[in-house]
DNA sequence: ATAAAAATGAAAAAATGATGAAATTACTTT
DNA sequence: AAAGTAATTTCATCATTTTTTCATTTTTAT
């Protein structure tokens, strides 16, 4: 089990580095940031597991996680920092960390850490949903359209709306059924005689139509919707 | 995204669950952990994250943990907990939880955990039956002919010609009566005199042609017919 | 050649989904 | 707490697709 440390204080590199070898991980200890970047560019599928410390000399922790996400690579990252403030927290994280601890910290914990990073799948999906020309915003609860004439075109969903698209999204091609919405998106077992779904998917149809999204929501009669994992813009762009 | 709390304090709870259903999460409130286990031992698929308080009527967090890892279940669980010592920590990560979050703690960083713990469960892939040059697409109602010269050719199928396909295909090369297909997949009993049999084959075996195959299913007279185990592509592959 | 069985095309019947408007529910703002 | 607004759901109706029937033609076994 290899690990890749990136930690500019020298003291605790040590520790870490040690107490690690002695848990039988190979650790490669890096302590800058652009030197990091080097061993990630090319060779992260050498390491199983990666720990960042925020603040380095060259590329901050945080810079080397966009970058790294940004490949789409799926090493698992520990961030190993001073800073504990919830912003702090929520900037590491989103920025695609797997794991955000706080010095100090106890090594068991940080063992525990990563024995719990290394059973995570190896599979990493997109922070962000986006296919074709649809994204959907979770800060905004809305869906934008991108549209290389025009610019960006965005529309703020309802609750229901933005439910029904996220889980469409995530399930492209493919047929859902209406019971399975139905039990995913409300509380109710199936075999209720209800059409909220199809009052609903005729609302997110209006708002895609709304901005000049081509209907990527196709109905398949008896079974239930499939959603095009390219949607398109509508032919006439008007309105 | 459809998340499982499990939580007995009532004002954390509704808390919780408000501030997720503001952010667009579809959230089951347990607040036993016997209960929880129910929901949990056989539906797990239907969530996408789990949070589970330790301390717990019934089950607690930990067991209901050690149950869910026991299953194999892959489900990213966070632990949210007042127990702040490290061994509280490394026991809780090392039954399984993939997040230890102490409380206190701010709605951002819950929400950001969460996001990060969504982009590490990942989906599963698409069943499908195939014989010969045909494959059975359970996600789309479809059958599809690899034909090694031109590709792949993919026909729609309605819900009872995709049942009848089925049918066939999972019972090849032996002679299924048509009072048999009849009471299989039509809820009928024999001596009805129809025959939707006859009108749903013929209606199948033209889907079969559309997309290049050869007549795999052979009528038998007064007895039935026998579906090839082997299908074939069709000769002349024009159209 | 003949009678039974199966295939066929067209049309009827049934099932399903879309839709707009109205009713209900939830949420905000006084 | 009340009024007003937005969101969600129900309902009735209409359009579409699938499924079944029916009358007829074709095929099969004797």
């Amino acid at each position: 089990m290899r690990i890749l440390l990136v930690e500019d204080e020298p003291d605790l590199g040590t520790a870490l580095k040690d107490m690690l070898n002695q848990h039988n991980y190979v650790v490669d200890w890096v302590k800058d940031g652009g030197e990091a970047w080097n061993y990630l560019e090319t060779k992260w599928t050498n390491y199983h597991v990666a720990i960042f410390d925020w603040m380095l000399p060259g590329l901050s922790g945080v810079e080397l996680l966009r970058r790294l996400r940004k490949q789409n690579s799926p090493l698992p990252v520990l961030m190993l920092t001073a800073k504990s403030a919830v912003e702090d927290k929520v900037t590491g994280l989103d920025s695609g960390a797997d794991y955000y601890l706080v010095k100090p910290f106890g090594m068991a914990e940080l063992l525990a850490v990563i024995r719990a990073l290394q059973r995570r799948s190896p599979e990493l999906a997109p922070a962000k949903l986006s296919l074709g020309c649809l994204s959907l915003d979770y800060s905004n609860n809305c869906v934008c359209v991108c549209n290389p004439e025009e610019g960006e075109k965005e529309v703020p969903l309802t609750s229901k709306e933005f439910q029904l698209l996220e889980y469409f999204m995530r399930h492209p091609d493919r047929i859902v059924s209406r019971d399975q919405i139905l039990s995913q998106i409300w509380d109710w077992n199936a075999e209720t005689m209800s059409n909220v779904v199809a009052a609903q998917v005729r609302l997110l149809r209006r708002k895609l139509a709304q901005c000049g999204c081509a209907n990527p929501i196709e109905s398949i009669y008896g079974l239930g919707y499939r959603f095009d994992s390219h949607p398109r813009l509508a032919q006439d762009s008007d309105e």
